[in-house]
RNA sequence: GGCGAGGUAGCUCAGUUGGUUAGAGCACAGGAUUCAUAACCCUGAGGUCACGAGUUCAAAUCUCGUUCUCGCUACCA
């Protein structure tokens, strides 16, 4: 496998609708980030490009929960991952922004081409108009009550409480959020990117071509998806957030964010161009470029599947490849924003990294662990004490502590200088530390070319180690008092000591991709510039002159504190505590400040509900479906079958006789094969728990409800 | 329900094309040591490789079935 002759890395474009958390960090950005230090330590021409995800319907949305506008959002979140990001030794060299003018241009000048090529299909569709303020209505001005949850305030692209996506005509009794009336449909024209048409060029790519060399799942996701069967993608969408659609003809609409987002990319690679003064296309266009986009495995379909078909139509290069991790857990349970339970990346600077006994090091020791628990393979788990024990038993006691026991008797038996190499005296076990200093070098470097960071990383503590050993076999210091029997021992001191100083620098190098900020500092202790971390030092025995004075120890890490971590699950507790309090205090009509409340409807229209209570005499699963149950409703004047997306809340066994609360007279509908007719009202409480509603004591099937 | 990825020591993970007593690190136990951040070093204990069949001289590894976890997807009137 030949060196390219340049590398574009890619990590995920962050959302900017909030603080990100170390799950993100993990998955995409920090592997990512130590690639590329990694690349450039090999002086090889890598460019890292990022930068703020700002369009999309969730946005506004955010906005309208933060009581603020759209703008006023990406100009808070932007800067603040941006900083975040920098806190934690992640430099890109550059973190754009998609609401940049030279991002709406070069998504405008794509989807230009693709449409002027032929590449685009045009189809008009329905959607939703609201007549009294004559406009297409956005999913997001579309409220109506949730079909999965029963939230009377859903969003037409996704219900706020339970978290599900929707699309518009999923809605109950959608109302439009501008004018309050119900909206009507009309036809609406959008642009497509058929995927179908390229089913053949997918299969031979990934399959062939990549079948073996990327990861299962990530093959295995997109051979799901290709067996599954491509279907046209809706490129546009009325809105009026994102990019504009240049065409004549297209006001009002917008690029779909999909599309607008991962073409962010590349207007982030000409930012950078014109900041440096260099030549963006290349990174594009030419094929010597190998073009890696590190992601979560939420990511795999639109960086393996859409983007790349994208790319290909408008005559880009192609990933080479796209290493996507799972996702990571904190103490036991999935990271969720809504729920509270996470640890965002701005807390974790807080709490150490600006704390009075933190600093940078503590920014390398979240690099440690992430790095170490990263999940590669697997959904790993973040657990406070394992970061602990990370923090404490390797990165303190075997790297640092190496270091500072190296420097040490350095300054003690040495008079501060580094010491000759006497190679008269050299044993098997200075030969095997020098083996083992090269042979590491070699390790690492292959362990991250092939994104084994997680290893890479072990194999570093694993010199420090084996400099630990060597240095317990050698006992400089009891050598030290025979001194003055034997002078001539001194020699033997000075190849301990010389060799441990060099596998000292050799370990800066290798730990700098993962750990920059220390191995900055152990520059600084060893008095060498920093370009001795190249990756063209690493396994060299002759880093540091014969005769050179370093300066005094000082500690690499700090131990983290029981008090601390106690500390910290106890406030992820709290958090996580207070949320749920929170959204059990708040009444559900007032979580918006928008149309808290439906549109005021006569007794008429009320009227025309027919509800009953009715007993469930027979209760069951339907058959490949999770959460539907068929029940047999007694109404008194008949017994029904009802088919109830309740599956998950109830044992079939344990609500027969149940007395229910029915709409009777709703239209039939066919759900999975079976016929419902009616539905059963529900309540749900803060935690998602659906309660029946029905009376108080048991009454006559059939009975009227008013 | 369909599809994809996983299930290996208490914890985090390795195990290449099936081949001798299944490997690391952490935690744990014992020992040694004092240069070093109660650090290091040595030794040890600890596994029915999710479960059940099958193929084979030989299975953690291949096949089938079952089960659990995560993701995508369908179902929610």
């Amino acid at each position: 496998m030949s060196t390219p002759k340049r590398y574009l890395i890619t990590a995920a474009l962050p959302y900017a609708n909030g603080q990100k958390h170390i799950g993100h960090l993990a998955g995409a950005y920090l592997p990512a980030d130590i690639y590329v230090r990694y690349l450039k330590a090999q002086k090889r021409d890598a460019v890292f490009v990022c930068g703020s995800d700002e369009h999309g319907t969730a946005i506004p949305i955010q906005a309208t929960k933060e009581g603020t506008t759209a703008q006023a959002i990406i100009d808070k979140y932007h800067p603040l991952m941006e900083q975040n990001f920098k806190d934690l030794g992640i430099v890109f060299d550059v973190y754009h922004r998609t609401s940049d003018p030279l991002h709406h241009q070069t998504a405008q000048e794509f989807f230009t081409k693709l449409e002027a090529n032929g590449d685009l299909e045009t189809k008009e569709t329905e959607q939703y108009f609201d007549e009294s303020a004559q406009t297409f209505l956005a999913d997001r001005y579309i409220k109506g009550t949730c079909p999965s949850c029963g939230y009377d305030s859903a969003y037409g692209d996704q219900c706020e409480k339970c978290g599900k996506s929707l699309s518009p005509e999923e809605l109950i009794n959608p109302v439009s959020t501008l004018s309050g009336n119900a909206p009507i449909k009309k036809t609406t024209k959008h642009w497509y990117l058929p995927l179908n048409r390229h089913e053949e060029f997918l299969r031979n790519w990934i399959l062939e071509e990549h079948g073996n060399d990327w990861r299962p799942s990530v093959v295995g996701q997109c051979k799901s998806w290709i067996d599954g069967g491509l279907q046209p993608r809706a490129v546009t969408r009325d809105l009026d957030w994102g990019v504009k659609v240049p065409l004549a003809g297209a006001d009002g609409k917008v690029l779909y964010v999909w599309f607008d987002a991962p073409i962010g990319y590349i207007s982030a690679t000409k930012q950078w161009a014109l900041n440096t003064g260099n030549d963006w296309k290349p990174y594009w266009e030419d094929k010597d470029t190998k073009l890696v986009h590190f992601i979560g495995k939420d990511n795999i379909v639109f960086h393996c599947i859409i983007f790349p078909v994208m790319l290909k139509l408008h005559g880009n290069i192609l990933p080479t490849d796209v290493p996507a991790n799972e996702f990571m857990n904190l103490e036991g349970d999935k990271m969720s924003t809504s729920r509270n339970w996470k640890l965002d990346m701005q807390d974790y600077i807080t709490d150490f990294v600006n704390k009075e006994n933190g600093g940078q090091q503590m920014a390398d020791a979240l690099r440690y662990y992430l790095t170490q628990i990263a999940p590669e393979t697997k959904d790993s788990e973040f657990m406070w004490k394992g970061f602990q024990d990370a923090i404490n038993s390797e990165l303190v006691s075997v790297f640092g502590n190496f270091v500072n026991r190296s420097l040490v008797l350095m300054h003690k038996l040495c008079n501060g200088k580094v010491p000759p190499y006497h190679t008269d005296i050299e044993d098997s076990e200075d030969a095997s530390v020098k083996e083992a200093i090269a042979a590491t070098a070699k390790k690492v470097s292959d362990l991250i070319e092939g994104y084994r960071f997680r290893e890479a990383l072990f194999e570093v503590i694993a010199l420090a180690r084996i400099g630990n050993g060597y240095m317990q076999k050698k006992e400089p210091w009891i050598v030290a008092k025979q001194l003055a029997e034997n002078p001539a021992a001194q020699k033997q001191i000075d190849n301990c000591l010389h060799l441990c100083l060099q596998l000292t620098a050799n370990l800066a190098i290798l730990a700098q991709p993962f750990l920059p900020f220390t191995a900055k500092k152990m520059c600084h202790l060893l008095k060498v510039v920093d370009k001795i971390l190249d990756w063209e030092n690493a396994g060299s025995l002759k880093l540091l002159s014969v005769g050179y004075t370093l300066r005094a120890p000082e500690l690499l890490f700090r131990k983290i504190e029981d008090e601390e971590i106690a500390a910290q699950i106890q406030k992820l507790n709290d958090a996580a505590q207070t949320k749920k309090m929170e959204t059990a205090n708040t009444p559900i009509t007032s979580t918006s400040t928008i149309a808290p409340v439906k549109p005021e409807i006569v007794f008429d229209d009320f009227a025309k509900i027919d509800l009953r209570v009715g007993t469930i005499v027979a209760a069951s699963k339907v058959e490949k479906a999770d959460k539907l149950l068929q029940l047999s409703v007694d109404l008194g004047f008949e017994t029904r079958t009802i088919v109830s997306g309740i599956a998950q809340h109830f044992e079939p066994e344990s609500i027969v006789g149940k007395q229910v609360t029915v709409v009777v007279n709703l239209a039939p509908r066919k759900m999975r094969g079976i016929e419902s007719n009616g539905m059963i009202l529900m309540a749900e409480d803060a935690n998602g728990k659906l309660h029946f509603i029905n009376p108080s004591d048991n009454i006559n099937p059939g009975s009227g409800v008013s």
